[in-house]
DNA sequence: CGCTCTCTTGAGCCCGCTCAACGACAGTGG
DNA sequence: CCACTGTCGTTGAGCGGGCTCAAGAGAGCG
């Protein structure tokens, strides 16, 4: 039991599918040992899993699927936080109420946990709280990665280590097929969406991807050269 | 040492109190003997705290001072990730080495806990986890916030916010003794110093706010109107 | 087939950057 | 006391990367 919650600790961080597998089994184990279960909730593409000022009563972790985390200024500009996709958690407030919004990029499965028992939780059962930290550590650390790329990168180079992100966290092969529109990623790296489809298409002539008809699965045939955009 | 950490933690929360924030009662009503000593470290102004790279064996909790989280470029592209007042715990990794650099802005004094035993600490002194787990929820918020100013706010409205969020954790007063340089301020804004300077010249003769002479002293004069460009 | 949604491409403009000069101090040494 | 020097902040002139506005091309679907 001990070891299948390590096993969803390491899920949470930079590790291949193979934890993931483990995870999913965990859950529909329910061993009602050590492990606590969430309430398993499931949302269509584009629909809301909480709003920005509702009351902060859960927080989830991905099972399948890819949640955008954003917040919207009064004038409709969007910032995506971070693309949730499975092993990730989120939504977990200091305050009584969210103050960001997310919603289904594609059809997202999640488990939700009450907050409420948050507390209980942590002493009760130290190993979800240690996944829990390691989880907020982890979310920190892309924040601030992310922070790098938002105040100090051309639109060049943000798209580069956009797609070393996605591939490292989605494949880890050279083939990506990304879960999210145009749109999505220009508000995740601070572009417009002219902007995200003119340096896709100059990649392409640089040879450094190939794209799709649909222009959603995207191949990286030069490792190398995007890499040393990266920063 | 538990007045000043008790009250710190209640000066880095910018929400009513909920679910989660029951634990503060916790931690301000334990004795003191319930919170840890860390290492009383002192650094002076343009002093390395710690470097990227290096070994992340402690992480720290600023006394007085500030502090400045920053990564660099390849090229010297500078970001300032967060400034660290009193009250504030960072340098906390999921991995063995700091992925960023602290530098002390101004003389600083910090308390140093060993990471080896974070695990002991935080399962032998709960309430000591829970003032942890908030605080690096605290700072995921303020880099979430701190995301969307670096990708979609303009120069005026990234200077509005830092001078609104500097005076609400400084000083709660229209005066503000800011303890940083431009550079850093352009570093942290995603700006240049030009900009940074301009940007505030322009605001004085739009009557936003007064500079004293030596730059660092920035009375604000209309905070209905800061406001107004927050977003 | 028409409709919608998504993505691409073009033309021109503007905000913030680059380059450059200058001013205000604080130390420091003669 | 002033001259010299380094640091920090301000201001100006001009440029350019990414934005705005606009049109068109596919793809999916009724």
């Amino acid at each position: 039991m001990t070891a299948i919650t390590t096993a969803a600790v390491r899920a949470s961080t930079h590790r291949p599918p193979a934890g993931l597998l483990a995870q999913h089994a965990l859950v529909s184990g329910s061993n009602g040992g050590l492990q606590p279960a969430g309430t398993r909730r499931t949302f269509a593409r584009g629909e809301e899993l909480f709003a920005e000022g509702e009351a902060a009563d859960f927080f989830y972790k991905v099972v399948s699927g890819t949640a955008r985390v954003c917040k919207l200024l009064s004038d409709g500009r969007r910032q995506i936080e971070a693309f949730q996709l499975p092993g990730d958690i989120f939504g977990l407030e200091s305050g009584a109420e969210h103050r960001f919004t997310a919603e289904a990029v594609e059809d997202v499965v999640v488990l939700a946990f009450r907050r409420s028992r948050f507390a209980s939780l942590l002493h009760d059962n130290p190993a979800f709280g240690d996944q829990l930290m390691s989880s907020m550590i982890l979310s920190l650390e892309r924040a601030q990665e992310h922070m790098v790329l938002l105040g100090r990168k051309t639109a060049q180079e943000k798209i580069a280590t956009f797609l070393l992100d996605m591939s490292r966290r989605l494949t880890k092969t050279d083939q990506v097929e990304l879960p999210m529109q145009r749109t999505d990623i220009a508000d995740h790296l601070g572009l417009t969406i002219e902007t995200v489809s003119r340096t896709l298409s100059q990649m392409v002539r640089d040879g450094l991807i190939r794209l799709a008809a649909t222009g959603r699965t995207i191949v990286l045939s030069n490792r190398t050269g995007l890499q040393a955009l990266n920063g």
